[in-house]
DNA sequence: AATAATTTTTAGATTTATCTAAAAATTATT
DNA sequence: AATAATTTTTAGATAAATCTAAAAATTATT
């Protein structure tokens, strides 16, 4: 059996993993999860011990297969629920990541196979994360930051990098959304700014803004 | 902060006063939860120093009001997940519990207050139990057991004392459902069997399963 | 390449919930 | 009422996950 806190743990090393690092320090992990170091090295040995990492001292650790296949289930309860939050309890997208984090460990195949069919089979969370498939099949889309869109693209927004209540709260409150349509202006090279055009009115957005919202472009 | 492993104590005292016993016993707990006295001596000493309990040595314990606030927020949950997974993911009756025990320890006013608009404010589980209200209030229907029911009396299933899969699934196979109208024809004094009619067919019933179906008269 | 700084691991302690086995208290039986 | 049987509690151990502080290894800097 599988506790909460190792999949919390294989949680993290996933999502660290997909940022570029293939093996993961145990201080990532730890930041990752506010915890200690010395908790992660503990952990680690014990996740490699099951067969869900490997790890070897000094080292760093990442997910074998089998890990892998742990962390992709998580990742489509958590995703799966955050839509049944969205679409059929009226939660609004900033306010569901909590309550999918709790959601995510309920074990029941059957539950996650109905969930998924009373939503009928979505492929992104409200956030514009793709929902692994029964399979652990990820289709992702080919989505840039808006940061790195052209002077002149017309685009689609279509995700968040950073999912942060503070965050989606400031996008609500301009109106952007996903599948909210707008062209690049003009990308100020001072301060690496950008004004857009949405719904047939400028705007300027910082550059931190632009490097956590994801578009399509075209 | 309460754990998951209180709220479990918490329920099981709560179930076990409820039927009859006001100072549960630390053996009838450990019982009930599959564990030794000797923990439940430990889990109820500390329930008590929280306020969810009053215990005093070798006298069992009881819940307070704080206790039977969670109590019974506990199960306005389980009852509400259970008609979600019915209603909405197409669970049979016997499916529900197991996950159910899961989904009630869940924690969000909100998820709760929604679910329950979703559900349209359903006053009853998918085995005929009262669902609590927010403020924590029970509505209980005059129920009695088939076993007490008396000959020509015309009933109508309202509930399960027993909701165990094998139960369910034996009323299932025989046709019976909350809502089933039944006729008592004649008890057997001999096995205290019962002879019912539902839907123009005689059927015997044993004293087991008579003393575990709730049934209105009338 | 030697030293400094940082990261990672080890060793030992702590907390929560559990257990076993023995002691104490309660309840039942003669 | 004394003894037997049962229940309940205590004492001490164990397992999971964490922590602090010190030691070891790695990486960076001069």
């Amino acid at each position: 059996m599988i506790t909460l806190t190792e999949e919390n743990y294989i949680k993290s090393i996933y999502h660290l993993g997909k940022q570029g690092v293939n093996n993961v320090s145990t201080n990532a992990i730890a930041k990752d999860i506010k915890t200690k170091a010395s908790s992660v090295t503990d952990m680690v040995k014990k996740l490699s011990e099951k067969g869900y990492a490997d790890y070897k001292k000094y080292q760093g650790a990442t997910l074998t297969e089998k890990g892998k296949r742990v962390a992709v289930s998580i990742i489509r309860k958590h995703r799966l629920w955050e839509v049944f939050l969205v679409e059929k309890l009226n939660f609004s997208w900033d306010e569901i990541h909590e309550v999918a984090e709790q959601l995510e460990h309920i074990k029941s195949e059957k539950l996650i196979k109905q969930l998924d069919a009373f939503l009928e089979y979505p492929t992104h969370d409200p956030h514009g994360d793709p929902i692994p498939d029964e399979t652990g099949k990820i289709k992702s889309i080919d989505k840039i930051l808006l940061s790195q869109a052209q002077i002149g693209d017309a685009c689609i927004c279509v995700g968040v990098q950073d999912s942060s209540s503070e965050f989606l709260k400031y996008l609500d409150k301009n109106n952007i959304a996903l599948g909210t349509e707008l062209i690049v202006v003009h990308k100020e090279p001072f301060d690496n700014s950008v004004t857009i055009l949405v719904s047939a009115k400028e705007f300027i957005i910082s550059n931190m803004i632009a490097n956590n919202l994801f578009v399509k472009v075209g």
